[in-house]
DNA sequence: CCGAATCCTTGACGATACTG
DNA sequence: CAGTATCGTCAAGGATTCGG
């Protein structure tokens, strides 16, 4: 067996030592990626956000946020107006990484088609196998 | 706004014909990855897989593998042996899937000092809060 | 406006046992 | 060897309510 593109300590992945994990956490995030996508273009507000990305709760939103922040991956930022304006930015880490993703994403539209024409391939056989 | 890396359908998630969910949904997988990594050196058997992921349970490696091939990135092939020999292999889309992630998998490895630093300040600005 | 706190449902995952 | 079937646990996510 050669060396895996990431070593996760032969393979386990409940070691947090696992840099891997540090990305893929949030890519396996239901809604990180789309807040990345969305603050491409600058700062934006936590109910814009809220608004844009419809089905996420502010529960949740604030979730993501908040873990996105301690990965270093935005920057929150509250103005001292009545009531309070906080905007989210990407950080230069976060400008990277969404920078990173946005290829995979690429290849995910590129080879839709492909996946969709093998998911009716697989479930034919199943139905013609019954 | 300006348009998205993937449109999603306005942002919206839960649509199904969003391209890049085909993708994440597997990224998002505990184990798909470590599975797609461990076929990069060609075809391997069943429990071999189960041995070399350490901690994934025959039920689970069982449905991610059920599932990778439904989406066409990996290739079943069963001997009439006594018993039988199954082999698992990327399919072309597999492969070219495998190699995209890769490049994510050494930013994350690049920028894992970053991360924690960012952890740790940001956990340490909270403590020194309470 | 921006969130925190609570309750609740759902489904992912693991352990175990069994089959061709 | 390569799975399927069943059960139990547990945490993520949604709905709702309350606070600064």
């Amino acid at each position: 067996m050669a060396a895996p593109t990431s070593d996760c300590a032969q393979f386990n992945v409940y070691n947090q030592g696992c840099p891997a994990r540090l990305v893929l956490d949030h890519l396996g995030d239901k809604w990180a990626l789309l807040v990345l996508d969305r603050l491409r273009d600058g700062p934006v507000r936590f109910n814009t956000i809220r608004r844009d990305i419809n089905g996420v709760s502010q529960k949740v939103l604030s979730q993501v946020l908040k873990r996105l922040e301690r990965d270093g991956m935005v920057a929150r930022t509250a103005f001292p107006t009545v009531p309070v304006t906080v905007e989210y930015a990407l950080t230069e880490l976060g400008t990277t990484l969404t920078a990173r993703v946005g290829p995979l994403l690429h290849w995910a539209e590129d080879n839709m088609t492909q996946i969709r024409a093998a998911q009716s391939a697989y479930d034919e056989r199943l139905a013609s196998a019954a």
